[in-house]
RNA sequence: GGAGAGGUGGCGGAGUGGUCAAUCGCAACGGUUUCGAAAACCGUGACUCUUUCGGGUCCCGUGGGUUCGAAUCCCACCCUCUCCGCCA
């Protein structure tokens, strides 16, 4: 959400951000004439509450000195409470049609962001790491999981549905084994660690602004319930409604949580393998920091640069890229993408995003703090993948696979694992 | 699921129809003072009208209702806590 001062001030500039994030622009004139109409229903009803005010004053007086209010009085009370009957609820109405049309003004792309309609507008930031050069033909990680039987994705998929997937074995211990060292080396930077809630109301949904854009990506319990894609929905909502003090910030949390994803918009994607699923697990960063742009950049550049280390911990060749105003979310304002080499596939795919929102987050969910020069300021989030399973899992195991269908242990993993390497089962 | 208690400003905690934006305590921040600090004193929400000075409305979990007038009375809902039941 921006303030409404501004979207008053910076109208062009926000059609333009719809334009370049492939929404309606619409809303921009809406919100703005909604607003008008709201604050000529508030005048007229604040002069009539004044008008009450005066009478129920002025009977006060009579009744403190010991008079009786009298019929003229009562019955003046009395019609200007039928005038207010007709008025409030369209007042309320508009406000109603504000508040949600606020919710649906997208963020401002910032400035070094590339405008392009889609993913080909997404710039490469930086290559790192060589594609290892295999004597062989790579093998996907699916065939290289089910020999080493680590993956079943047949009996998975009777159970439960298309993309479904069981982790086996080592394979099992690998994915537990590469979250932990996630969460540990986020530990170790000082993020509080927190195992969060999926399940999540839609007020949460609505803070983080995944309503109304991303309504239909996510599954909606009986309940009214959503379960979140990602951690960042419940620890951004953290300190909902609080009020922090600046020496409180930054806030590092580092969250491990199941992920739901329903991926309707990616039929016949990514059909083989594990690389897309409706459940995985995730380790996510979420910070706040002050209400500063040049310091939320900064953590911005480092959150991405956590990601980087742990790739480069896990000897993983990978690509940096900024993502364009049209592959990125409503809310946010600039998003790096970090995608990992994948040798079957001979791609780099996505397996980590990183992005700042400014005070975008915070107003809808209503974090502030007070600053040190007394104001109050809603703090600025990011955040931050640190480590999504299978996805990565699938990454480890199609670089580091041998000739006869093992699989070393990265060697980061290898003390915490317990072993070095996952060997093929005859079947 | 059953029974009970409760939701008041950053925190604690008064307040049972008008003198309540709300006593009091603590904290944070700003100001005055100071060489600086402490102490002391003053100030501190949202919206809105106004060039300024200043004015108005709203804000006691949420939404309705009663009343000239509601933090206070009535109804519904939400949430929290305690006990019981069920249960990983």
């Amino acid at each position: 959400m921006l303030s409404i001062q501004y979207i008053r001030e910076n109208k062009a500039e926000i059609i333009a951000a719809c334009k370049q994030k492939n929404l309606d622009p619409k809303v921009v004139a809406e919100v703005l004439s909604v607003n008008t109409l709201r604050k000529q229903l508030q005048n007229e009803t604040d002069t009539l509450r004044q008008q009450s005010n005066m009478i129920a004053e002025a009977i006060k007086q009579a009744v403190g000195s010991g008079q009786k209010p009298t019929t003229k009085q009562t019955e003046a009370g009395k019609k200007i409470k039928d005038q207010l009957k007709e008025l409030e609820p369209k007042l309320k109405e508009a406000e109603a049609s504000f508040a949600e049309k606020m919710l649906e003004i997208p963020n401002v792309p910032a400035a070094d962001v590339p405008v392009g309609a889609d993913e080909s507008g997404n710039k490469v930031v930086k290559t790192i790491g060589k594609p290892k050069q295999f004597a062989f033909t790579p093998k996907p990680h699916h065939e290289l999981m089910e020999q080493a039987d680590m993956l079943d994705t047949r009996r998975a998929v009777r159970i439960g549905g298309f993309r479904s997937y069981f982790l086996k074995n080592d394979g099992v211990l690998l994915e537990q084994t590469l979250l932990q060292y996630a969460l540990r080396k986020l530990e170790n930077l000082g993020f509080t660690l927190l195992s969060a809630p999926v399940l999540v109301n839609e007020e949460t949904m609505w803070g983080t602004g995944y309503l109304p854009w991303g309504q239909e990506d996510h599954y909606l319990t009986q309940d009214k319930q959503f379960l979140a894609g990602t951690s960042e929905v419940a620890l951004t909502a953290f300190h909902t409604g609080e009020l922090l003090r600046e020496k409180d910030l930054p806030i590092k949390m580092a969250g491990i949580s199941p992920c739901f994803r329903r991926e309707v918009g990616a039929h016949g994607k990514d059909t083989q393998g594990i690389i897309r699923v409706h459940q995985f697990n995730k380790v996510e960063q979420v910070v706040y920091t002050v209400a500063d742009e040049n310091k939320t950049r900064e953590w911005h550049e480092q959150m991405t640069h956590l990601s980087e280390e742990l790739l480069a911990d896990l000897e993983l060749p990978y690509q940096v890229l900024l993502m364009c105003t049209g592959d990125m979310g409503a809310g946010q304002r600039k998003k790096y993408d970090i995608e990992t080499w994948f040798p079957a596939q001979k791609k780099y795919r996505e397996t980590h995003s990183a992005s700042y929102f400014n005070d975008f987050q915070a107003r809808r969910l209503d974090i502030k703090y007070q600053a040190s020069d007394g104001t109050k300021k809603f703090v600025y989030t990011l955040n931050n993948t640190m480590a999504a399973s299978p996805r990565l899992l699938a990454a480890i195991v199609e670089n580091y696979q041998q000739k006869d269908g093992s699989i070393v242990i990265p060697k980061v993993l290898q003390a915490m694992m317990g072993k070095k390497l996952i060997t093929p089962v005859a079947q």
